[in-house]
DNA sequence: TTAGGGTTAG
């Protein structure tokens, strides 16, 4: 009587076996229903397909409870339910059952070691596979297909060991595509691409085997020039191999990395299912490439399309809001986040809190992060960073890292980079000597990256001895520790040194970069030292770094600082794609020669090109037009940078403004400024003009500030002074030379600010 | 009836 109905389940089971739609538990329950009413459940193979159905929809204690009720088991049975143990995770439990059904007595297939195998290639489970691969030997299948092959995917996964998978390899008796497959990923994996590609030539001009994606996907790691991917791509025509999600998204990662967004693009838009994997590589592709914009374009469409976003295509958004400074996309990604629960996931919430810090929000960064259930080193890399970019943020940096040293006592360099980009102020000094010390302390001390932060920090601090002592100590110096040390001499003064130190770098072998050559030509500048100047030029032509924009806008202004505009405008004028930097090396040339009708002529331009003026802009065009006393346009500027481009004035900006008041003698406004936003440059600035104007009420003023600000200062003594003098009330001026006596403020001999 | 390969993020 039993299974009379079964030739009508049958062919549902078979058929939700098969079928790539996703499956439901309610699916599974009417079948499972359907099997005792019909008195199917004794049919053996039935009831191995519904257990099998419930591990496929991941309702793995369903599983398990049908497995228990079964009267009847087989080896089909029995690796059916250790893969669902393996499919959830319980790796102890699949290995546990594995020992139970050997105590029943059932005898284990090539399927039973083929699925305990694969778990077996993560390399924690190492131990386990090598005894699996005894017991395996003992049954006499290590020469089967599919036995075989999943101990060549364990040799390479969780030991490396080439040459006991290809020892398995040569021994099989049959061996299929994904056979090959293995093999030739195997390789990949180890990077012996020579072997790749003649086991590729094997399988197919020998074997007549036809790639499949897999197939291509491993080739793709071969890969490190744009034709050879596109060589790659053409294969899949050629043997019609169906572009699908895996295939697609390696390729489009391949293409982005080489830079090509348009094949990425067509990739995408070729795609007919597109998942997870191929979204977050196309968000991330044009991230990777500058394009944050159509990245982000990107995501919304995707939300648009009501597509369930993951954690890579959270933190791919995100890193493309970060590049375009793009807050408010962030916080719809962040809402995303919270919407898919992936609130305390450690790669999201370390872009985000990145991207919140980047605008000044530190309270919700801080609360992003602790909210990270397991911390990773980024994630703590990240929340210091986050810290170090505020002014004096040295104090919580270096309480992160004592907390970070709580929990782990390896700490490596790039935490140690981050805390020292905190200290890169006078006032955070005594913490990047600790910093220093605990460097020394550590393994990290031959670390380039650390000793060249440490030059880095100690130049920031103007700590030029100490700056040198640093790149002495460090032991494989390299161009980053060469143009470090010769860009801290170059700032400080110390430009012959730093031209010494250039021919030393050239002796020791490290030739000039992109990054070393700038800081050289600097220092040529400002020693109006044209003729090495010259040769640096040259130099640049020759090693094709003149289009660098960082090389060509030190050359503009080397040149131009030597009196020569003809050669500074020739150099500006070969520039392919002249952007920010050399612009603003431009506007700050006529800037510095007190033409501000040609500054201001640049900067429209500027705009013109489609560029966004930085604050480095506004400053070169604010300087220029402050320094020909011209308000009205400074005013404009200073209008424009906070209202169209949100960009925040910083002192130097307030000081140019200040500037400009004070040179046509509009004192009382310019000091309502001071008072307001100023700093020390800008009050010194502010007195200067009253000086000039001789404005006894807004001088006193200001002089008394800039006393009660810097009191061993001699300078407002002076200049108040000579104001009193200036309007011949000599008592008074005599009265404050007598003050800064009394005091014993000393004016330096032989120099005087105003010079 | 059970099985083996592969792609994306900070």
């Amino acid at each position: 009587m039993s299974g009379k109905f079964s030739h009508l389940l049958e062919p549902i089971l078979m058929s939700l076996a098969k079928t790539s739609k996703p499956i439901t538990l309610k699916h599974c329950n009417q079948i499972h229903a359907n099997l005792i009413t019909s008195q199917c459940n004794s049919q053996l193979h039935l009831t191995n397909t519904l257990l099998s159905l419930y591990s496929k929809c991941g309702h793995f204690r369903h599983a398990h409870h049908l497995f228990d009720q079964m009267p009847q088991k087989n080896v089909v049975t029995w690796t059916t339910l250790i893969s669902a143990h393996l499919r959830s995770g319980s790796f102890t439990k699949a290995f546990h059952m594995f020992n139970v059904m050997r105590g029943a007595d059932e005898k284990p297939n090539e399927y039973t070691f083929s699925v305990l195998l694969r778990a077996c290639s993560n390399p924690c489970f190492l131990d386990v596979g090598l005894q699996i691969h005894g017991v395996l030997v003992h049954y006499g299948l290590e020469r089967d297909k599919f036995a075989g092959s999943s101990l060549v995917y364990m040799y390479f996964n969780a030991a490396n060991d080439v040459d006991h998978a290809c020892r398995i390899f040569h021994e099989l008796l049959e061996r299929d595509l994904v056979t090959w497959n293995l093999m030739i990923s195997g390789f990949a994996q180890v990077g012996d691409f020579s072997v790749v590609k003649r086991l590729f030539s094997e399988m197919w001009e020998v074997h007549g085997l036809k790639p499949d994606h897999n197939t291509l996907v491993s080739l793709l790691k071969c890969c490190s020039l744009v034709q050879e991917v596109k060589q790659i791509h053409g294969l899949a025509s050629k043997f019609g191999t169906d572009v699908e999600v895996v295939l697609g998204s390696a390729l489009l990662d391949l293409y982005a990395k080489c830079g090509d967004t348009s094949s990425c693009r067509k990739i995408f838009d070729s795609m007919e299912e597109k998942d997870n994997f191929i979204w977050s590589s196309i968000i991330s592709g044009f991230t990777k490439n500058n394009k944050g914009e159509e990245a982000v374009h990107f995501f919304k469409d995707m939300c648009r399309r009501k597509v369930k976003v993951d954690q890579h295509v959270l933190s791919s958004s995100l890193k493309a809001c970060l590049e375009i400074e793009d807050l408010n996309t962030g916080v719809q990604v962040h809402g995303q986040m919270i919407k898919y629960g992936y609130q305390n996931d450690c790669f999201v919430a370390s872009v985000l809190l990145t991207l919140y810090a980047s605008f000044g929000k530190l309270v919700d960064a801080e609360k992003l992060f602790r909210r990270i259930s397991n911390k990773d080193i980024v994630a703590w890399n990240s929340m210091i960073l986050a810290y170090a970019w505020l002014d004096q943020g040295s104090t919580q940096c270096m309480q992160l890292l004592q907390e970070l040293r709580r929990t782990t006592s390896q700490i490596r360099s790039a935490t140690l980079v981050a805390v020292l980009k905190s200290c890169e102020n006078k006032s955070d000094l005594s913490a990047g000597r600790q910093i220093h010390s605990l460097i020394m302390k550590s393994s990290v001390s031959q670390h380039t990256l650390a000793g060249n932060a440490l030059v880095h920090m100690y130049s920031e601090c103007r700590e030029i001895v100490d700056a040198y002592k640093a790149f002495v100590d460090i032991v494989w110096k390299d161009d980053g520790s060469w143009s470090s040390i010769i860009g801290s001499y170059t700032q400080n003064g110390m430009e012959l040194e730093a031209l010494e130190l250039c021919k030393d770098m050239l002796a020791d072998g490290v030739a000039f970069s992109t990054y070393s050559l700038p800081v050289c030509i600097s220092a040529c500048s400002q020693l109006s030292a044209i003729d090495v100047g010259k040769q640096l030029h040259n130099f640049a032509i020759k090693s094709g770094y003149t289009h660098d924009v960082y090389v060509g806008s030190a050359i503009i202004d080397m040149y131009a600082k030597c009196g020569n505009m003809e050669d500074s405008d020739k150099v500006f004028g070969e520039q392919l794609q002249p952007n920010e930097v050399i612009y603003n090396a431009m506007i700050s040339r006529y800037a510095r020669h007190g033409k501000a009708q040609e500054a201001i002529e640049v900067f429209s331009r500027f705009e013109k090109n489609g560029l966004t003026p930085n604050h480095v802009t506004f400053l070169a065009v604010l300087s220029a037009c402050s320094h020909m006393g011209y308000v009205e346009d400074t005013l404009k500027f200073f209008t424009l940078m906070v209202n169209k481009y949100k960009i925040k004035p910083e002192s130097e900006h307030y000081s140019c403004v200040v500037d400009a008041f004070g040179r046509v003698g509009r004192l009382e406004e310019a000091y309502e400024i001071v008072q307001k936003y100023g700093s020390e440059p800008a009050w010194r600035t502010l007195l200067s003009a009253c000086r000039n104007h001789n404005n006894i009420k807004v001088g006193e003023k200001t002089a008394m500030k800039i006393i009660e600000l810097y009191p061993s200062d001699h300078t407002p003594y002076i200049l108040l002074s000579n104001i009193y003098t200036g309007e011949e009330k000599w008592e008074e001026a005599v009265k404050w030379r007598e003050k800064m006596a009394k005091i014993n403020v000393k004016k330096d001999p032989g120099s005087s600010w105003l010079i």
